[in-house]
Order: C-alpha cells, then structure tokens, then sequence
DNA sequence: GTCTATAACGCGATAGAC
DNA sequence: GTCTATCGCGTTATAGAC
C-alpha cells in the first residue's frame, strides 16, 4: 500500500477544480488569474501545474466532467409512457440545474474560451443530452399523447426555457423549488399539447 | 456650422464601439485588450480614451445602450387584444434577438463586470422589458384567454426560452426566420393555455 | 508536492508632442 | 484627435531547491 502521509495531492487536485468552477462561474474565465486559484486553495500559483498542464486545460476538464456528470445523473426510464419520462425529464433537469448551477452557467458561458477539440467534445456531450429529450418527445408525438410541430426545436426551446431557471431563482425567495418545478412543468405539458 | 473637415471623432465613436461590441460578445469583455479594439478601429490604443474614461465604461454604455434600444423599439400597442399583443412581443422578441445577437448576449454574459451602480441601471431597464411581457400575461390571464399559474415566473420562462434561440439558429439551415417564429408561437400559445 | 524566484510578455492608463 | 513612449503592474508558465 502507497505511503501517501504528507502528500496532499489526492484533496489539492479537487480543491484546485473546485476553487477553479467557482471562480470561473463567478468572474469568468479570462477575469480569473491562476493566482487567484491558488490563493483559493492556499498554495502557490506555480503548483497548480502539477495538476493541470495549463489554465485552459482545466476549463476543458471542469466543462467535460460536468457533462459527463449531468448525463450519468439522468438515468431515464425507457419503458415508462412518454408523459411521465418528459416530467421526470423536466424536473430532474431544473433540480441539477439549481444544484449545480456554477457548472451549468459555466459550460454555458465559456464555450468560446476553449480550442476546437474540446469545443467539439463538450459539443458532442451536450448533444447527446439533448438527444434525450428529442427521443421522448419523439415518441410522446408518435404515442399521440403529444402535439409537436418540430421535435428538435421543442428540445432546445424547452432545455432554454428550464435552464432559464437559474437566472432568477433565490433560495428562500417567494417560491420554493418545489412549486417551481410544478409551475414549469405545466407550462412543458402546455406547450407539447397536452395542456 | 461648425467645421468638422479633419475630425473623424463622429465616425470613430462609433466604430469604437461596434468594435468592442463584436469584440466583447466573441471573446468576452476580460478577454479583450484596449489594444485589439484599438486594432481594430485603426488607430492606437491612447486614442480611444477620447471616447471613454475606461474600459468598464465602455462595457456599460454598450449594454445601456442595448437595452434602451431594445424597450423602444418594443412599441405594444396596448388596445390590442392580449392574444394578439402576446403573439407580437413573441414575434419581436424573436427577431430582435437575432438581430442583435451581439447585444443581446453580451448583456446576459457580462452583467457581473458591471460596478454596482452600472448593473442596477441595467437590471432597471431590463426589469421594465419583462414587466411588459408579464402586464400582458396578465391581462390575458384576466380576460379568460390564457390559464397561468405564475406571471411573473412564466414570464422568465418565456423570455429565456425565446431568447435561447440565438444558441441554436443559423441563417440558411433547415428552418428559416418565418418558421422558428411560428413554431416558437406554438409553443407559447401551448404554454399559455390557449393551445 | 510545494516552495521561491524569475523569465518573457501583455495589460490599462497616462503624458506630452503635434 | 491621434500619435509615440512609457509607467507600474499583473499575467502564464518554468526552473530548481527542498
């Protein structure tokens, strides 16, 4: 067994992403100093290169692993009628959304702070996200329980529309998640036809 | 008349700050330098401090700038019956949208470099644009021709769905301007109860 | 794994000539 | 109004000690 006393690496490696998502989300990308990071995590700027190769290697990192999150935690269930997989969809995706709302403004925002190969891989991950949400609309039109004019339009003007969600919900506001939730999925019943 | 031959202050302003519009909306406001507008204008980084005290001040008055355009060229016309007013704010909104996607972007990207003051100036005039969409949520919910839980809430859905459309639409793809309008009016009407 | 020190460069903003 | 030149500072990234 690996003698790892007196090496941090294994908690200043997720310090250093964690501090990084948080000031990124906050300040944005470019605004954000490695020194900053490091001030966050309580080492020296010249260490965080032991665990990133450079700053927007870890961008790339934190924007692949939230994807990579948001579609293992949405784990569908194909067999259930399309009305009832769309309100799980709609309410899973406003509460991960609120849970993880720095990843989600982030992977938003700093798409164009990344090179081509990892534009196109987090292109290719979101895309296959969505492709979930297309599948079950697909099948509500064909099941007749649901009235769409264009399946893909309806998924990115309903991801857009939950996702709005994070620009103007507070905690301990005049509604709570739950109502939230509730009002947002009458307005998807609504606009799928099934009002 | 005063003479003006020699000056080119009233063609440089503008071109200053389309720049920097073009600019801060591609690579974000803390990724631009002063010199790259400036290199873009064709002229030298000192020169545009004839136009604005400081780079912040040039981010403000772009967004200022965006949103006043944006609340007077929504001209409502308050008599109308508020189906028919619904369906023009969702036909306007649109189009303005990708109109301007510059604009329109940049001030939901980069209201957090804003000072203090500077942000409630904006969040001010935006807070005016939703309230005109949620005056005619209101009315409609009032006359019996919409069924709505929440004005207010289904007002910030709508507004960030229908501006989510400038993530997605590409001029000569497989819908055009004239059927993402229509099929986002679907929607709307679905959502609104009145599907 | 983290430190100090530093290289190499770009930044916002200003001063003063014209 | 625009230029050149410059100040003072911050930047990413690296080198080498421990």
């Amino acid at each position: 067994m690996a003698r790892t006393t007196g090496s941090r690496a294994a908690i200043t490696g997720p310090l250093v992403r964690r501090a990084a998502l948080q000031l990124f989300a906050r300040h944005g990308y470019a605004a954000v100093s490695m020194r900053q990071i490091a001030a966050a995590v309580g080492v020296q700027a010249g260490a965080l290169y032991a665990y990133t190769p450079d700053k927007q290697a870890l961008l790339a990192g934190l924007l692949v692993e939230h994807m990579e999150d948001l579609l293992s935690a949405w784990g569908d269930g194909p067999d259930a009628p399309p009305m009832d997989r769309l309100e799980a969809f709609v309410r899973f995706h406003i509460a991960y959304s609120l849970d993880h709302a720095d990843s989600v403004f982030l992977s938003y925002m700093e798409l164009r702070n990344l090179n081509p190969e990892n534009h196109a891989a987090i292109a290719a991950l979101r895309g296959r996200y969505e492709d979930a949400l297309t599948a079950i609309l697909r099948e509500g039109a064909a099941a007749g329980v649901m009235r769409l004019a264009d399946a893909r339009l309806t998924t990115m003007a309903l991801i857009a529309m939950l996702t709005g969600v994070t620009n103007w919900f507070r905690e301990g506001g005049r509604l709570d998640r739950q109502a939230v939730a509730d009002h947002y999925w009458g307005l998807v019943r609504g606009a799928v036809g099934a009002g």
